[in-house]
DNA sequence: TAAATTTGCTTGCGTTTTGCAAGTGCAAAT
DNA sequence: ATTTGCACTTGCAAAACGCAAGCAAATTTA
């Protein structure tokens, strides 16, 4: 299932075989911009993924370290995805994706005003977004 | 083929819907580097994709404006592929995959050298990087 | 307290994509 | 004129995907 064979050395090419689907960067993302999620919380996103796909990246993202499983502090039947510092080190990388896209794609409005406070301090944007997420 | 259906209008899930793959980012990476390549080279990269992953990706690169065909000015048997603006804006991303990778793997040295130079001012690498690129 | 619902998955199964090998057509070299 | 090089295409088995249904454990409801 997770078993992750590096195709070469190079540093793309590995990340790749980690995230490098059309999946994993949108748990990425949830969980970025939520903090931290369930599994319904992923099921509801706009994307619609299948369920045997969301849980097969969530154990395949789990065993690179992208993202750690906690026990939900109201429930034992609900489980708590968060990101690892190694997800949380994906920040910069998912806004240079949302740049990308704002200059060849029509942003919904919300991403708008983000990419507007991102434009005006990348830095600053992403210092205040690791601390959220810690 | 190079159908694209958006899954939603999220900037990420758009990108995706493009790039998002295997592949896509490896003929990416190497047109960065290399500035242009005929469909040998991308064959002789580490990788070794596949003949129809690899033509297929290019039409896919290309109906996206990622890529474009140029005829080779020695021989009408080879065909140049080169990034278009839209693919050289890539470049922001795939340094951060760099990075990332830096922090998570082992680099190859070459790429470690090229690390170095990313990291004492980003900007200024991009800046020159696409000047090489145009 | 028993039944119904929620939650996080797993399983089956048909469809699509991938990966490998071989083949094709055109251009260029011999 | 024939062989080689180059850019693909094709065939086919294997893997991955996507949808629906099923399932066990936890929680809520009656």
């Amino acid at each position: 299932m997770g078993n992750l064979k590096k195709r070469s050395e190079c540093p793309i090419s590995s990340s790749l075989d980690i995230w490098g689907d059309k999946w994993s960067l949108l748990i990425v993302r949830d969980l970025m911009f939520s903090k931290q999620c369930t599994y319904g919380d992923f099921l509801k996103s706009e994307e619609k993924i299948a369920t045997n796909i969301l849980a097969s990246r969530l154990q395949m993202l789990e065993e690179n370290d992208v993202i750690t499983k906690q026990e939900h502090p109201e429930s034992k039947a609900k489980v708590l995805y968060k990101l690892t510092q190694k997800g949380i080190d994906l920040l910069p990388l998912m806004i240079e994706i949302n740049l990308w896209a704002d200059k060849y794609f029509t942003l919904p409005p919300e991403r708008r005003v983000m990419l507007e406070e991102v434009k005006k301090d990348k830095d600053a944007f992403i210092a205040s977004k690791i601390i959220e997420l810690l």
